[in-house]
DNA sequence: GTCTATAGAGAGATAGAC
DNA sequence: GTCTATCTCTCTATAGAC
């Protein structure tokens, strides 16, 4: 299989990510996850770069693709909202992609940056037309828009540093009550 | 002075620390910056952690003391708020502290780890006061001051990966506008 | 396409003189 | 308390056989 030990060398490298980053992630904790050989890892991908540009794209492709389920779907907007913003969430865990702003790998290179820039880019496109759809003007949707994938960002750092899921659970209460009195 | 290398260090690692974390910050790039010879690196800071802790908490104490400056005065509640929500940052920098909370130097240590916690527990707090002086009951008073945080924690993460001071400031935009409508 | 062996650089830390 | 020299380990990557 060709291609075979890519896909499981692109996996075991988004775990690994996920869980201390690309700057503290080794070619020699890739090869003892994914159980392949030094050979392999260096001929699909010649530098540790190139592995994170693989991962790190195949990650913001698999966020991407399930934000847009709930947030492009046939529901009212303001369901759809509250479906993202409520979404369970393991929060302790930090975002995959958000954290990666605090990587110096991934802030170093053009091509990853490129990838977090692309993913939340496109999330906060997706929450502001939901916005837009409940009648905000667009630029009034953009900035709440911008508000809401804040708030889950930074949902995510604070129950990260306090090591509790509850911060994420209260930050977006805080949110829906806002969102919800203003209705 | 016995006591001006060890703060000439502290100072070195914490502007180091702003720039590329812990975990990517050196001993050698320390000694660089600070000018101060190995030998007093390692005579007051037995390893790369110790310098840490005193570093992190250090910046700790500075970023609290200003917070509190600010939402902790003599103000009216909500202009404390305002205030604290409007303040200049170098956004696109990213938190000092939010972004050790991907840092598995931090992250993977007690006493750092406590600094970042410490750090969220107090400036929720001083936020929930003002909150509280508002009207608000203890419980919503939390969550809105989770809330209000969060959106500055996820303004860092959004103006870092999208280059760009302006997502900041229309995640807060966003904010007091929905505290505007409600009040 | 995968293997084993290994190179070169830099990491974190220690030794011992002054 | 500070200096220079150096140690060991791991990192990222390459070489060359199969």
């Amino acid at each position: 299989m060709t291609t075979e030990a890519r896909r499981i060398l692109i996996e075991a490298a988004q775990e690994l990510y996920a869980a201390n980053g690309v700057a503290a992630t080794t070619p020699r904790e890739v090869l003892a996850r994914s159980g392949v050989g030094q050979g392999s890892l260096y001929h699909h991908f010649p530098s540790k770069r190139d592995l994170a540009a693989a991962a790190v794209a195949q990650t913001v492709d698999d966020t991407l693709g399930s934000a847009t389920a709930t947030l492009h779907g046939p529901a009212e907007p303001q369901l759809r909202i509250t479906d993202y913003l409520e979404r369970p969430r393991a929060a302790t865990a930090g975002c995959r992609v958000g954290r990666l702003t605090a990587d110096p790998v991934v802030m170093g290179d053009d091509t990853l940056r490129g990838e977090v820039s692309r993913y939340f880019t496109e999330l906060i496109e997706l929450v502001a037309q939901a916005f837009a759809e409940q009648g905000l003007d667009a630029a009034a949707a953009r900035d709440r828009a911008t508000t809401a994938v804040a708030v889950i960002q930074g949902g995510y750092v604070l129950s990260r540093a306090l090591d509790d899921d509850t911060a994420m659970r209260s930050a977006v209460r805080g949110l829906l009550e806002l969102l919800g009195a203003e209705a």
